[in-house]
DNA sequence: GTAGGGTTAG
């Protein structure tokens, strides 16, 4: 179409039609050409063609995208934030244009004035966009109630984007989509799986983009069983081929520890784009399966397939965490070297943690000194955590300092120097870590897990003592208890225990225990168990959470604030190699 | 002729 439209213009072979030039202004507006397109409107203008009505949207995104003054007093405010003074030709072009056509603001303008506020520095102007719908009665519009609910969305500010959408009287399926990815993708999970409910109650079909909204959140909450009833529908609409939806079908199932069934759909792709390949690197890497992921990404460059930013994170973490130390470090050098990828914060973050997991604090302290960009908290914290690890208590004072500075409201961080000074018995360290918290107002938030069962959600506490089957569940830790220190007294493994027998006991019942023992409680052998946790799951909880996982012969998923943790057979898929 | 989509560490 594009190149017909061009082949028109540029023979002329018959005047264009206003249709013509507008699809092409359109096109140009869209793949973000809108300088191009502001050189077509100009040619337009020559050629004796009138704008009309569809012309402005595209004349106007473009200008607007371009920080050109366009409209009055709507776009002026944005000229002046940005202090770009408007292209003579432009003003001077839509000046005269406007002398000869009276512009009224109707919804076509709002469509095409609102996307140029995608972003959260042009909040408020798009926020006066909305009065103004408002002011001109055209704010319960759909199409214009659907841009302007994206519009928030892309802004962040989901609160306004979820007015916006209860405010509108006729929800199509375009307005479930855009909160359901809005909600998405800004992290609210839950109230995905609401909506996602509410909207098929209402008789609204979900389609290809609504599912991908659905499965993502999925799997960020590790809902196994929507994320398989999305399958089934998926199977039933003809959905297969949708290239977007299997990429979230892969890393649903990758994450949840399905890695079988993800390579399987994997290989069943006709296309793969990068995002296949992340999503199952990723699974693998994510699991413990440094070898296979390896071994996937080197087929991925040989295929020809340039990895990015985002993959090198995914592939560098995976061999952090299989303790694939010297090929994580070749795959670093490479990244600048063969693909000209600057390694940004998150790289390095990735590789202080792959050195300082293998027990070399020197180097990776030596690498975050020679970054040429600064190093962020994550970068600082990967050392702490190693220092956690290793048990080196005079660097964990050095980059809790640093990171710190950067982030002095991250609660994680204190918790983890305290620990440190704990496994090291300097008391005295940890009294000052709690000042200092006590100090800074800083509380942490209390810890939870939830284990979802027969579709009601069971959520457990630290010591919590209210859940109606309260005293089967301590039973049965206090069974678990005495098997777990039989087996580390008869396995020698009891030095590794030492730090935790303190933990065990009413006092310290950590919330995924209770889940844990819940679930073995309710469950027959064979089913999986998944506990969710609102934090980083407890180290401490690791060693006996492996040790139940032989004992009871079960397999159970811990999935929390950063990961999977797969227990089988006594042994956690996540980190394991230390 | 308008609005909605997948992947990333700690």
């Amino acid at each position: 179409m594009t190149v017909h439209v061009q082949a028109a213009i540029a023979k002329s072979l018959a005047p264009p039609t206003s249709t013509l030039w507008n699809t092409q202004l359109r096109e140009f507006a869209k793949q973000c050409l809108f300088s191009d397109a502001l050189h077509l409107y100009r040619r337009m203008l020559r050629s004796g063609q009138s704008p009309n009505v569809f012309t402005f949207p595209f004349v106007l995104k473009s200008s607007a995208a371009l920080s050109f003054s366009v409209t009055g007093a709507l776009l002026h405010g944005h000229v002046l934030k940005t202090g770009c003074e408007p292209e003579p030709f432009v003003q001077t072009s839509l000046i005269s244009m406007m002398r000869e056509e009276v512009v009224s603001v109707n919804s076509v303008t709002l469509l095409g004035l609102i996307p140029g506020c995608f972003s959260p520095v042009d909040l408020d102007l798009g926020k006066s966009l909305h009065c103004c719908s408002i002011k001109i009665g055209l704010e319960l519009d759909s199409s214009v109630g659907n841009c302007l609910l994206t519009m928030y969305v892309k802004c962040g500010s989901v609160e306004y984007a979820r007015k916006v959408f209860d405010e509108m009287p006729e929800k199509g399926l375009i307005t479930w989509n855009a909160m359901i990815s809005g909600y998405s993708q800004n992290g609210f999970a839950t109230r995905v799986l609401d909506l996602y409910r509410e909207m098929k109650l209402v008789g609204v079909s979900p389609d290809p983009v609504t599912l991908v909204g659905v499965l993502s959140s999925c799997t960020h909450l590790g809902a196994h069983g929507v994320g398989r009833e999305v399958e089934q529908r998926i199977e039933l609409c003809g959905f297969g081929s949708n290239p977007f939806l299997m990429n979230s079908l892969v890393n649903m199932y990758a994450r949840c520890g399905n890695l079988v069934k993800a390579h399987s759909i994997f290989s069943s792709m006709k296309e793969r784009s990068l995002v296949s390949w992340t999503a199952i690197i990723g699974g693998y890497g994510m699991h413990g399966h440094g070898e296979l992921a390896v071994k996937l990404f080197e087929e991925m460059i040989k295929a020809g397939i340039k990895p990015d930013k985002t993959l090198f994170v995914t592939i560098l973490s995976a061999c952090s965490h299989s303790g694939l130390t010297d090929r994580g470090l070749e795959y670093f050098a490479t990244m600048e070297r063969s693909y000209g990828l600057q390694p940004g914060s998150e790289h390095y973050s990735c590789v202080v943690d792959l050195l300082g997991r293998a027990g070399r604090l020197k180097e990776a302290e030596e690498l975050i000194r020679s970054m040429k960009v600064k190093p962020d908290g994550a970068v600082w914290g990967a050392l702490l955590n190693a220092c956690k690890i290793h048990k080196n208590v005079k660097l964990a004072e050095l980059a809790f300092e640093r990171v710190i500075e950067l982030e002095p409201a991250n609660i994680g961080y204190y918790v983890l120097l305290s620990n440190i000074y704990s496994d090291a018995e300097n008391s005295e360290g940890v009294l000052k870590v709690r000042t200092m918290m006590r100090e800074r107002k800083l509380r942490k938030e209390p810890g939870y897990s939830y284990v979802e069962f027969k579709g009601e959600v069971h959520i457990f506490l630290a010591g919590d003592r209210t859940h109606q089957q309260t005293d089967d569940i301590y039973r049965m830790l206090a069974e678990l208890e005495s098997l777990v220190r039989k087996l580390c007294e008869s396995n020698g493994i009891g030095g590794k225990m030492k730090n935790e027998q303190h933990l065990i006991g009413e006092n310290n019942v950590h919330s995924e225990k209770l889940a844990i023992a819940f679930g073995l409680l309710n469950t027959r052998p064979g089913m999986e168990i998944i506990v969710i946790k609102n934090l980083r799951a407890c180290d401490d909880c690791h060693l006996f959470l492996k040790l139940v996982s032989k004992i009871a012969d079960r397999e159970f998923i811990v999935r929390d604030a950063t990961r999977f943790h797969h227990f089988k057979d006594g042994v956690c898929s996540c980190r394991d190699y230390w």
